[in-house]
DNA sequence: CAATTCAGGATTGTCGACAATCCTGTGGCC
DNA sequence: GGCCACAGGATTGTCGACAATCCTGAATTG
């Protein structure tokens, strides 16, 4: 009998993985603010766990661009800036552009019934609440990832859904951008999968762009 | 007086900062392996530091991609493949086409000038050595780097030159791309500038595009 | 002889302590 | 009153050691 395995073998991830992980739930939904100051002492203190540990899980969020640290200052959460915000819209129009274009192209007939699946879960949802101007996150947020999980270019994919969504994710809880575009955004989802069903990148690039492009012209507008 | 400050305080960097670029510097131009292990006990006897210190400088090796780790197992450096080189110019022709969208749109003088006068340089250099088939990797690389420096967005420039470009550059050293595309990328690249010039952004990137594909076109035929 | 078990060695994950550096506020000086 | 120097406290960078985990290969068994 082998003796007490400690959490990191049942879980398969090590104690840095899991303060990471928490950590990013705090920054991105905001319980940790954004543009303040983190102390590692402070943090070890209130995870129990020794400052090693967490300096690790601070530099991973630094890779994700959630923390921004200096020598021998210390770490912050960055700030959230209009201008911040709308780079975001740019890399995420060519690159989800790009998505669109390689799901066209390389598209299976598992990801084309899991799209398909998906679009209809997100319509019905939409017309139990049809009328109310509230636009839901997560629904949005699901169609963009799938379709770059179809794109099949692991480095588009890490790029996106392990570093830039986290950010967008960021920038929606704290700026609460409850978008008035519900409708219409679903009807281009609908028409950017068509296109992908079609096999037609061109179009399905040209409809992704249009639609990113869209949404942050909406927001653009909001915060003049 | 105060006492001898540690090379931390004159460059401004820390220890693991010098161990990652030292090491990135390795991996890149193929002294270390690709796709061997690397031991953290071994290259900190060899530069003389602890491993904390080694550890986070592999921990950021592992956030640029140039690095796997996985827990209670170690670290490995990438190894090359062509589907991976692939699926990097898919993510720079959509990157760099905004890249030049955007250039083409927020341009100042100093860009202009700057960028007008890196290509009478490589015009220079091109002549020199006309006839032969060699290519001059780090012209092309000037290029592209300044363009997306003239893009003016953080996001962009910062996932561009500080993660993909490390990723090209080890392919490049490594697979030795000599490209005998010499005299037309040179011409390409005029092009782009002309459009980026003329405030013309849906020519620029379209032409950005079309010299990225071209690129990866070469390479996929040259693999076959 | 092949497959399996299981110890030994090596490596990674985690921790606490020390030294170097930075920020703050207090005192002195012009 | 304003500016500068400077000490105190706190924080970060670095290090070495211990514990948990994994890989290797030899012994065992069918």
């Amino acid at each position: 009998m082998k003796a007490a395995p400690s959490q990191n073998a049942v879980t398969g991830q090590s104690l840095a993985d899991r303060l990471f992980e928490t950590l990013r739930g705090e920054i991105v939904e905001g319980r940790i603010a954004a543009g303040s100051k983190v102390s590692e002492p402070e943090l070890a203190r209130r995870f129990e766990a020794s400052r090693g540990s967490l300096r690790e899980a601070l530099m991973r969020l630094e890779s994700l661009g959630l923390l921004e640290r200096r020598v021998n200052v210390g770490a912050r959460v960055v700030d959230l800036t209009e201008r911040g915000l709308l780079e975001l819209y740019d890399v995420r129009e060519a690159l989800e552009g790009m998505a669109c274009r390689l799901a066209a192209s390389q598209r299976t007939d598992a990801d084309l019934a899991e799209l398909r699946r998906m679009l209809e879960h997100h319509e019905q949802q939409e017309e139990l609440r049809a009328g109310t101007a509230y636009f839901q996150p997560e629904g949005d947020f699901d169609f963009h990832f799938r379709i770059v999980q179809a794109s099949g270019n692991d480095l588009l994919i890490d790029t996106l859904c392990n570093r830039l969504y986290y950010r967008v994710r960021m920038y929606r809880y704290q700026l609460g951008m409850a978008s008035p575009r519900a409708q219409r955004a679903f009807r281009e989802h609908s028409h950017i999968i068509e296109a992908i069903e079609a096999g037609d990148g061109d179009l399905a690039e040209l409809l992704m762009r249009r639609h990113i492009r869209a949404s942050r012209q909406n927001i653009e507008n909001k915060l003049r």
